[in-house]
Order: structure tokens, then C-alpha cells, then sequence
DNA sequence: CTCAGGAGATACC
DNA sequence: GGTTAGGTATCTCCTGAG
């Protein structure tokens, strides 16, 4: 770390330079900036405020996090030295044998493309040093204003002063999504499967390209960004390499409206990777970059590899592993075939209040926006995170983990009421809403096979492996292909209406009917104690849970049937995942396997009593009838599994149709 | 011991 | 005149339950 100079009175007399904020980082187009003043008038204008103070404390943390770590180093004997130097030299040799130089991959980086759109649509921009953002904070500057220091992630009012006649434009994002769309039509023509990492950036494996053109990858690029050109009218930036890491590191080489192409040759990788900053590797940001130099005095990819015994001895196996990637020049090569959100938030910054009303105000705001953006994907979720910042900066998170997956504000609403309670009082001045563990998605997929719920299991269609001593189906399907349990995930979206028994709100306690809530946690223990209450109301083990369901399902089933959705009433498909059967018994129309209204079979109307198992339900309970219906259903779908039990071939095919696959927002990849 | 969940930190655009 | 975003993902560490 740099240490400014103490003159003999104490006195530091440029404090800024031990400020250190994002921005400091070089960008492209900052080349002649006087980084000093920049680093100057940064801490000026910071100085003395809360946010400053804020920053402060996380610098001292980040140090002690630092002198730690050189403590821990020290503390290694010559010995363990060795050993560990042995740990990372074997690491380095499994990784250096996976490493691929067949693929060519392009990234694709728009030059400053929020600003360029808006001086695409006002021409008047040309030439002026324009920012887009507010004074609070700026999304994007134009080149112009880069060369005053000015730069994205910066709050305006110091861009302001950088650069007097700085030009702020406010964000419109339909305008990005619309220009995006366009670049997207054409990287399409490149890569029908193009990754697209933000409104802005793609990566494209345009191996088949080259191959059947038989061109290199630059003049791909130079065509490709030609035509974004003709298109839009907006420039775009690419770096061709091996693989997407080393990709995105050349399409900032040469930024802006230029190109850099890393040639699929060992050599040349281990040549441009040597001497490359770690800093510009994405995934190493301002602290990591710290610690590495702080700590190890490590500056380039190169000095991570003679280090490696050092960050084997400090950092878990996984980031150990991904910085001797990054030393060696490795990175994805294959493509993803499903990506699918984990999670949505929403959240909003206010001046800073204490006013209790005036926070629920706020909250309920919030609660409503996130349900509106949930409704549009149609997602519900079952873990709720109240997120808060206080008037010093301090951020906080509190989560709960409900029973049953939730959409609605109201709930959304009541659950954040209770947490942000807990809280009070309390100055904020931020306060942000997420919601994950999606209807079966990835984390919620346990990989315990006893904790399985019931759509997993039908979904999975492995559940006779359990009892076959076989593998489960993560081992099966993914062994190789580590996107596969993604494509399980896939069917989450639309498969909450065949769920598991978890229905239970842990803070009602009205509920006399609820069933065992093991798995529910709490945040906090009055909430905990008040569920206690109506946990022990419960009626425990009078429905079998899905955790009992014994397997003997053994794969290849497609089944399709619709449901209506509780909240919207719109016709909900469910995929029940699949092989063999998909062209023979499924895919015909809307015919399905079973039946679509089988599910409510063994339930008659207006009648309480489980036709098939003659346990009841009170009459309100439409939602957890229609559940044990879906209970019955995966026993018959394991019966009749096991009457097609000798077609074992499993090839995994996306069951989603082209018009079902969900599409997300920026920053996703669509698939 | 393993797993799920909670909390905080980090990173990227 | 004061003013430092919003959305998503991932990792690590910790804790309680089974």
C-alpha cells in the first residue's frame, strides 16, 4: 500500500492519496488524466462526510483483514512452506491439463453505451463531455469527460467539479434495451447462443464461424463490429482469445472502437498473461487487488503462479484455484445452456429519516415495486432479505426463510414489516427488498435426497436411484456438465403449482393446520418464539411429507399439464422432466401422460376427503388439497415409471419449448 | 460431520 | 445547497439442527 509521506510536524500533507476509491482504477480513455488532482479534489469533496467516514472504517477493516493475513504468513514454518508450495505445484499441473485452446471466443463491449445512445438521439451531445446519471451518481460518461477524471460509478457532484461543463443526461433505459436489442440481433448471426453479460457486453464462441469460413478470429470481429456499426450507429470494442476470460481482458485493450486478438497458442497466452495486471481480471476488484500486494506483494498474473504455495496456505481450495487459473491464463470455454436468475431486488436510497411511519412508508413502496417486477417474470420465493442502510453507511441485511414461496406484496409486505421492526429504531437511508429460493431452484434443490421436496423429485426424475443405490441425479446428469442442475431449475419458473407440503407460515398463528416446519429459520427470536406458539398447534405427521416419498422412478418422463395459477389465474404448464417419452407420449398438443385435471382427481368437488387416502382438509385449504393431489400424482408417476423402467437412455433435452424459455433483464444470460 | 440458512463482503455493469 | 445508485451473483464464515 502506498504511504503518503508524514512531514516531521505530523502533518500528512496529501492525505488523499491513502484514499482510495473505486474509480481510481485506470478505465479506458483516462490515459492523460492528472490522477493526482482527480485522487485530490475526490478526497475533498468527500472529506468529512459520512460516506467518507464509512469508507474509512472499511479501509481499517480491509487493513487489519490485511495485517492478518501477513501474520498468518509469517507464522508458516519452512515446512509448511513446503508443503503447501507442493499443494499449489500439483493444483497448477491438474489445472494446466484442463486447459482448452480449441474455442475462439469474442467479448463484445459497447464504448461508453449509455452515453453514446444519448448522443445518438441528441446529436447536439457530439463532442461535449456528457455524463448519464444524476448528481448523486453517474452510469456512464462519453470520452469527452473522461479526460476531466470524470468516469461511471462516481457521484455527479464530483464529476461537477472535475469538469464544470460536464453535461448530465438522465438514464432511459428503454433506450439501452432497444439499441441492445439491435447489437443482439447481429451478434446472433455470429453465435445463435451468445451470452449476453449486460445491456452492453456478450461474449460469442465463434469457433464454427471461423471453421467454416475458414477466417481468423480478428477479421470476425472486424465484421461483427462493423455491422453493430451499421445497425446502431454506435461503436463497440472486441477481444478475441481462447477462452471468455481472457476475451474480456482484450476487448479493453484496445478500447475505444478497437479490437485485440489473443491467438490459441500456449505460449502467446502465458506471454500476454505475465505481465498483465491483476487488476484487470475480471473478478479481482479493488480489496483483492489490495490483499494480493499488500500481503504477498503480488502485482501481475505471473507473480501469482510463483506464489502459488502462499495462496494455497491462505485462501479456501476455490479461490486458491481460481487465482492460479487466472496465473495461468484458463477461463470457461464452454457454453452455458441454461442461466436462470436466483434472485430480484429492489431497492431505493432516501434522504436518511428515523420517522418510523415515513419507513414503513417506504417499505411498502418498495414491496410493491419488487412484487410488480416478480409478476412480470412470474417468480415467487420462498427467502425474503430486508436490506438496510443506515444514515452512516453501515450496511445491514436480515432474511427470513419461509415455508411457502410468496409473491404477493401484501406478503411480501408483512414478512419485511416484521423484520424491519425488529430494527428499530433506527436512522436509514436505504432500504431494499430481495427475494430468492425461487420454487426449486438450485439452492433450494437439496442435496440431501431425504430433504427433497416433491417437485425435485418428480423433476428430477432420479428418484429411483435412491433406492437402486444409485447416484443422484446432480451426479448423473452433471457430472460433466455443470449447467445441467441449471436446466433442472429451469422448470421452477412454472412449476409452482405441483408443490411439497411447505406451506406453513411460521409467523401466523392462526394456522391450526399446519403441517411439520422443520427447515424454517429465523432471524430473530421474538418472531421465533411467536412461531413457536403456532408451531406447536400444529397437527404433526397427519400427511405424509414429500421427504417420505419412496423412489422408484427412474428417469426419461416428460409430462405436461396445466394448472391454473392461484394469484393470476393464468394457465400454468409444468414440465415434468424427460427423455425417450417426449416424441412418443407427451408431446402431442396438450396431451399429457396423466391427465390435466388429474390432479384433482381424489379430491371431489366440495369434498374435504382424500379420495385415495381419506385424509382431510379443511374446506379453505384449496391450495394444500390441490397439493396432496400432487402428491398422489408423483406416486402414480413412479408407478408408471416403473413400467417403462427398461428405457434407461438418458439424453437430457431441454422440455421447454422455444416460447416458454423465460427471458430476463440486463445482466442475465438468455439462453 | 453435513447441510441449510443468515450475514457480511466483494465484484461487475 | 446538499449530494456517493441499483440489480444480480458469489464466496466465506458462522451457527443450529439432525
Amino acid at each position: 500500500m502506498e504511504k503518503s509521506e508524514i512531514t516531521s510536524s505530523g502533518e500528512n500533507p496529501r492525505p488523499w492519496q491513502s484514499y482510495h476509491t473505486v474509480y481510481t482504477n485506470a478505465k479506458a480513455g483516462m490515459e492523460g488524466v492528472d490522477k493526482e488532482k482527480v485522487q485530490r479534489i475526490v478526497y475533498e469533496m468527500s472529506k468529512g462526510s459520512k460516506y467518507f467516514e464509512n469508507e474509512e472504517r472499511k479501509e481499517a477493516y480491509m487493513r487489519q483483514k490485511i495485517e492478518t493475513m501477513r501474520a498468518q504468513c509469517a507464522k508458516l514454518k519452512a515446512a509448511d512452506v513446503s508443503h503447501y508450495q507442493m499443494v499449489a505445484d500439483k493444483r497448477i499441473l491438474e489445472l494446466e491439463s484442463t486447459r482448452d485452446l480449441s474455442r475462439i471466443w469474442l467479448h463484445v463491449d459497447m464504448d461508453a453505451f449509455y452515453a453514446a445512445v444519448e448522443t445518438l438521439s441528441d446529436p447536439s451531445l457530439t463532442g461535449k463531455p456528457m455524463a448519464v446519471g444524476s448528481m448523486s451518481m453517474i452510469s456512464t460518461a462519453n470520452y469527452e469527460a473522461r479526460k476531466f477524471g470524470v468516469r461511471a460509478a462516481m457521484p455527479g457532484f464530483i464529476a461537477r467539479k472535475l469538469c464544470p461543463d460536464l453535461i448530465f443526461v438522465p438514464t432511459d433505459f428503454n433506450k439501452y434495451t432497444h439499441y441492445s436489442d439491435l447489437t443482439r440481433k447481429v451478434f446472433q448471426k455470429y453465435d445463435p447462443h451468445f451470452m449476453a453479460a449486460s445491456l452492453d457486453e456478450a461474449y460469442l464462441d465463434i469457433t464454427s464461424v471461423c471453421k467454416e469460413r475458414g477466417v481468423a478470429g480478428g477479421e470476425v470481429a472486424e465484421e461483427l463490429r462493423t455491422r453493430v456499426y451499421e445497425e446502431t450507429g454506435l461503436t463497440c470494442s472486441a477481444g478475441v482469445a481462447p477462452n471468455r476470460l481472457l476475451a474480456k481482458v482484450c476487448s479493453d485493450i484496445n478500447k475505444p472502437n478497437g479490437q485485440f486478438v489473443l491467438p490459441n497458442d500456449r505460449m502467446a497466452v502465458m506471454t500476454f498473461i505475465s505481465s498483465l495486471p491483476i487488476r484487470k481480471i475480471g473478478g479481482i476488484g479493488k480489496v483483492t487487488e489490495h490483499i494480493l500486494r499488500d500481503v504477498l506483494g503480488i502485482n501481475t498474473c505471473e507473480e501469482i503462479l510463483q506464489k502459488g504455495g502462499f495462496l494455497c496456505a491462505l485462501f479456501s481450495h476455490s479461490t486458491a484455484d481460481f487465482f492460479l487459473s487466472v496465473g495461468l491464463g484458463l477461463g470457461r470455454t464452454d457454453t452455458p445452456q441454461v442461466k436462470f436468475r436466483k434472485s430480484i431486488s429492489s431497492e431505493r436510497t432516501f434522504s436518511a429519516t428515523n420517522d418510523e411511519a415515513l419507513l414503513y412508508q417506504k417499505l411498502a413502496d418498495i414491496a410493491e415495486m419488487l412484487c410488480r417486477d416478480m409478476q412480470k417474470e412470474g417468480l415467487r420465493g420462498r427467502t425474503l432479505t430486508l436490506k438496510l442502510k443506515t444514515a452512516s453507511f453501515e450496511v445491514r441485511s436480515r432474511a427470513v426463510t419461509l415455508q411457502k414461496y410468496i409473491c404477493s406484496s401484501e406478503e411480501i409486505l408483512k414478512y419485511a414489516s416484521k423484520l424491519l421492526k425488529a430494527e428499530l429504531p433506527i436512522s436509514l437511508r436505504l432500504i431494499g427488498l430481495r427475494v430468492s429460493h425461487f420454487n426449486e431452484d438450485k439452492a433450494g434443490a437439496s442435496s440431501d435426497p431425504t430433504q427433497r421436496t416433491l417437485t425435485n423429485f418428480v423433476l428430477s426424475g432420479d428418484a429411483s436411484r435412491k433406492t437402486m443405490g444409485g447416484r443422484s441425479s446432480l451426479g448423473l446428469y452433471c457430472s460433466d456438465e455443470p449447467f445441467m442442475d441449471d436446466l433442472e431449475t429451469s422448470f421452477s419458473t412454472d412449476s409452482h403449482d405441483i408443490n411439497h407440503y411447505e406451506t406453513r407460515d411460521p409467523w401466523d398463528s392462526t394456522n391450526k393446520q399446519d403441517l411439520e416446519d422443520h427447515h424454517c429459520t429465523f432471524s430473530n427470536n421474538i418472531e421465533a418464539e411467536e412461531a413457536h406458539e403456532s408451531l406447536s398447534n400444529d397437527i404433526a405427521g397427519n400427511v405424509n411429507t414429500a421427504d417420505t416419498v419412496e423412489c422408484n422412478f427412474n428417469s426419461c418422463h416428460t409430462v405436461v399439464f396445466e394448472s391454473k395459477d392461484a394469484e393470476t389465474s393464468l394457465p400454468q404448464k409444468l414440465y415434468v422432466s424427460n427423455t425417450n417419452l417426449v416424441n412418443k407420449e407427451v408431446i402431442t398438443g396438450n396431451e399429457a401422460v396423466f391427465s390435466p385435471d388429474w390432479q384433482y382427481h381424489c379430491f371431489k368437488e366440495d369434498d374435504c376427503k382424500c379420495s385415495l387416502c381419506g385424509i382431510e382438509m379443511p374446506p379453505d385449504f384449496v391450495e394444500e388439497r390441490r397439493e396432496h393431489s400432487d402428491f398422489h400424482l408423483a406416486e402414480r408417476l413412479q408407478e408408471k415409471e416403473s413400467s417403462v423402467n427398461s428405457r434407461t437412455s438418458i439424453q437430457r433435452q431441454s422440455p421447454l419449448p422455444l416460447n416458454t424459455i423465460p427471458t430476463y433483464g440486463p445482466g442475465l444470460i438468455i439462453r
